[in-house]
DNA sequence: CTAGGGTTAG
């Protein structure tokens, strides 16, 4: 359905200028309850609801059906709906206007539009609430472009719009992104002074939230004269989001000050702002109140409170809900997928990150158990978790599952596997997902740009990007970090300063500091020291820790050793949280035999959170994990094979460096063992000997590879002709034939 | 009777 031409609305049609008079009267029967066996009774084909009759010759009215249909709808109990049309035709209440127009509704809302359809077509008399309910039905099943066209039919079959009925059509313009047509509504709107209306302010605040235009949702939200629950509740979520969750907070403080209840709907969005803002406090309030407003059956917002529990790293406190809860939907198995996925990202250690994913793994399992089926966001969050633990294998499987599913079509599944296949290091396969997807979003062409530069493939990724470019889509700054990465790698320095000149002159994007550490990464990797200080200094550039960083690994790999301490000071100026950053600094004055500043940067140390090293390898669906250990704690075979390794790559002029972190006394056996310490150096001797040769090894370690490590596995990568993938917390290192994909750059501490 | 919500890839 393309675009209303502007004149339908405005002229060709006449409106009412005072519809509001013609809106409906309020709700006319009392809500009654029903228990869960009195409604299941209704769907059973055997029991009569003889129940519901009361007196005289055994008819109904049309009143004792309402409530019931209300109940049923708000179950989702479809075959209740069905079984209780089937007794309006049996009484004979077909003709009854009130009834059948609110059974379009409950169609609509139960997704039945076919039903919904058929019974708006057989009303006695059509008015403008069933044409209401029938585009409001169309717009919550998918379909917003029919609801448009069923407008349409409306204005032509002469019937006035209520505020209801511009209120739906608004939100069916929300739907479809149709700004253009929204404003031609918003116009008449305008002219004829109606946003004061709560229908109507209430879908333009949503429409202004959806074009990412909170200003313009929170004026809207104040220009209602009577504001109600769900104004507040409307602007509470336009400012979610629109990344302002401290002010949604506001909002809802001043909501519960004008004496507002909030209902489940409320707080859901409630909780959705404490999830974004890691506000743990505020969102257990709200876990209180809801248990005190009675909503603690709610389903959709049950969920919510246990993905802020899962979110803050309150397990104990998510299992409990999940184990409460008497049913559950397919929204709580993937929030709680998608809960554990996370958690891979900020846990401590390689084991327990390894353990959310498999916890992630086990979960998916027991949902697949209890029937349910998988949808994209199940995917996308399993294809994170593989990714995360570089599970290849098992990513190979969710591949299979989307194929199986139908979802391998899904924009967001096609670019989840993209970067699966790409974190565990196979570019060929994250291509070729790449090119079978049959559309394809600005994220699925930056994804596919990244992971070439990545690996290493400048030319291929910047190709990716003028293709993107040819088909009209517009790069943001994230684009344009791998396609200065992608220079960089090459050291194509003219390409890489027209792309940043392209970026801001084009596309009016501000270089971040992901940009300008491309360029000084470029220069560094052409050895060019002083030009990337030249830079720093052109552009006013403060650099950040991480800057410093590559600058002090350039500075060093060129043995410029004075301009390397003089930037590891400026480093440690910046009181860098990080210990990674720390052990830099303290390896490099190891190595200089400068103890004093040895001592120094050890009590700076102190503050900071100490890194416990991990790798860890995935063989045959079972994870080995490792840690920094002496040869004592090793097993005989994988110290035999290190041994062995080392020896071999002597010839090859590897020689062991001392190792970084150790304290004074380890110092003797340290530059005896350092060779033998670090994790991943276990667990690529381990992969070796537990899988047969056509089989890469793929290790996953928590903090950056350090330089030792680096050149023994490019010479282990020729010993054994062998392919070894390690994917540190920095990068993705691919080892071959004596090369590595990160060309030896990888910011290696 | 018609409006507002949760899990989502770089």
């Amino acid at each position: 359905m393309a675009s209303l031409p502007p004149v339908v609305v405005a002229n060709t049609v006449k409106l009412d200028p005072d519809f509001r008079k013609l809106s409906a009267p309020s709700l006319l029967f009392e809500k009654k309850h029903y228990s869960t066996k009195e409604l299941n009774s209704l769907g059973s084909e055997s029991e009569e609801p003889v129940s519901l009759t009361t007196e005289g010759n055994g008819k109904l009215e049309s009143s004792y059906y309402v409530p019931i249909l209300q109940e049923c709808m708000h179950k989702n109990f479809v075959s209740g709906v069905e079984s209780i049309h089937a007794h309006i035709i049996k009484s004979g209440l077909v003709a009854e206007l009130f009834l059948m127009t609110f059974l379009v509704n409950v169609y609509g809302k139960c997704g039945r539009m076919g039903s919904a359809r058929k019974v708006f077509d057989n009303l006695p008399k059509r008015n403008v609430v069933a044409w209401t309910s029938l585009m409001s039905g169309y717009i919550s099943n998918s379909r917003p472009e029919l609801a448009i066209s069923i407008f349409q039919e409306m204005l032509e079959a002469g019937a006035y719009p209520t505020n209801y009925t511009l209120g739906v059509f608004l939100n069916a313009c929300t739907s479809l992104c149709d700004f253009d047509l929204a404003k031609q509504i918003h116009g008449y709107i305008v002219k004829y002074d109606l946003d004061g209306d709560a229908s109507i302010g209430n879908a333009l605040c949503s429409l202004y939230s959806k074009c990412h235009n909170l200003r313009m949702a929170i004026k809207a939200f104040e220009r209602i004269e009577e504001k109600n629950v769900i104004s507040w509740t409307a602007v509470v979520s336009a400012c979610g989001a629109n990344g302002n969750s401290a002010l949604g907070m506001d909002m809802f403080v001043k909501m519960l000050v004008a004496g507002v209840e909030p209902n489940g709907i409320t707080l859901t969005s409630v909780l959705s702002l404490c999830c974004t803002m890691q506000a743990l406090e505020a969102g257990s309030q709200i876990h209180s109140l809801i248990m005190k407003l009675g909503y603690d059956s709610d389903l959709p917002l049950m969920n919510s409170v246990m993905y802020l529990y899962l979110k803050s790293g309150c397990i104990s406190e998510a299992k409990k809900l999940f184990d409460g809860m008497n049913s559950v939907s397919l929204v709580t198995w993937n929030a709680m997928i998608a809960g554990y996925a996370e958690m891979i990202s900020l846990a401590a250690d390689g084991l327990s990150a390894y353990s959310c994913g498999i916890e992630a793994l086990q979960i998916f399992q027991r949902m697949n158990r209890s029937g349910l089926k998988p949808d994209l966001y199940t995917f996308s969050s399993l294809l994170s978790v593989c990714s995360s633990l570089v599970a290849l294998d098992q990513g190979e499987q969710v591949h299979a599952l989307t194929i199986k599913t139908g979802f391998l079509s899904d924009v967001v599944v096609g670019t989840a596997l993209v970067n699966m296949y790409n974190k565990c290091g196979s570019i060929n396969r994250a291509s070729k997902a790449f090119l079978e997807m049959s559309t394809r979003t600005l994220i699925s062409w930056t994804s596919m740009i990244t992971a070439l530069a990545q690996h290493g493939r400048s030319e291929q990724a910047l190709q990716v990007f003028e293709d993107m470019r040819f088909v009209g889509v517009k790069p943001n700054k994230i684009t344009f970090v791998g396609v200065l990465s992608a220079c960089s790698q090459a050291g194509m320095v003219d390409r890489a300063f027209a792309y940043y000149d392209m970026m801001k002159n084009e596309y009016k994007i501000n270089p971040v500091m992901d940009h300008y550490a491309c360029l000084i990464d470029m220069f560094v990797r052409l050895n060019q020291i002083d030009e990337a200080f030249d830079f720093i200094k052109k552009t006013n550039l403060i650099p950040n820790e991480f800057i410093w960083s590559i600058l002090i690994a350039g500075c060093r790999s060129q043995g410029k050793l004075d301009l390397a301490f003089h930037a590891a000071e400026q480093l440690l100026e910046l009181e860098p949280k990080d210990s990674e950053t720390y052990l830099l600094l303290l390896n490099m004055y190891i190595s200089a035999g400068r103890w004093k500043d040895v001592s120094r940067v050890r009590k700076m140390m102190r503050d900071v959170d100490k890194i416990v090293e991990w790798s860890w390898i995935n063989i045959r669906n079972k994870v080995h994990s490792f840690k920094f250990s002496s040869k004592k704690h090793q097993s005989d075979e994988v110290a035999k094979l290190l041994d062995d390794l080392i020896d071999r790559a002597k010839p090859f002029g590897y020689k062991a460096e001392t190792d970084m972190e150790i304290d004074e006394e380890e110092k003797e056996e340290a530059t005896n063992s350092a060779a033998h310490r670090h994790s991943e150096k276990l667990a690529v001797a381990f992969g070796l000997i537990n899988t047969s040769r056509e089989v890469q090894i793929r290790v996953m370690k928590n903090i950056g590879m350090c330089r030792d490590c680096h050149n023994f596995i490019k010479l282990v990568s020729v010993l054994t002709s062998r392919t070894i993938i390690i994917r540190d917390s920095k990068r993705l290192h691919k080892f071959y034939n004596g090369h590595c994909s990160c060309k030896d750059f990888g910011g290696l501490v």
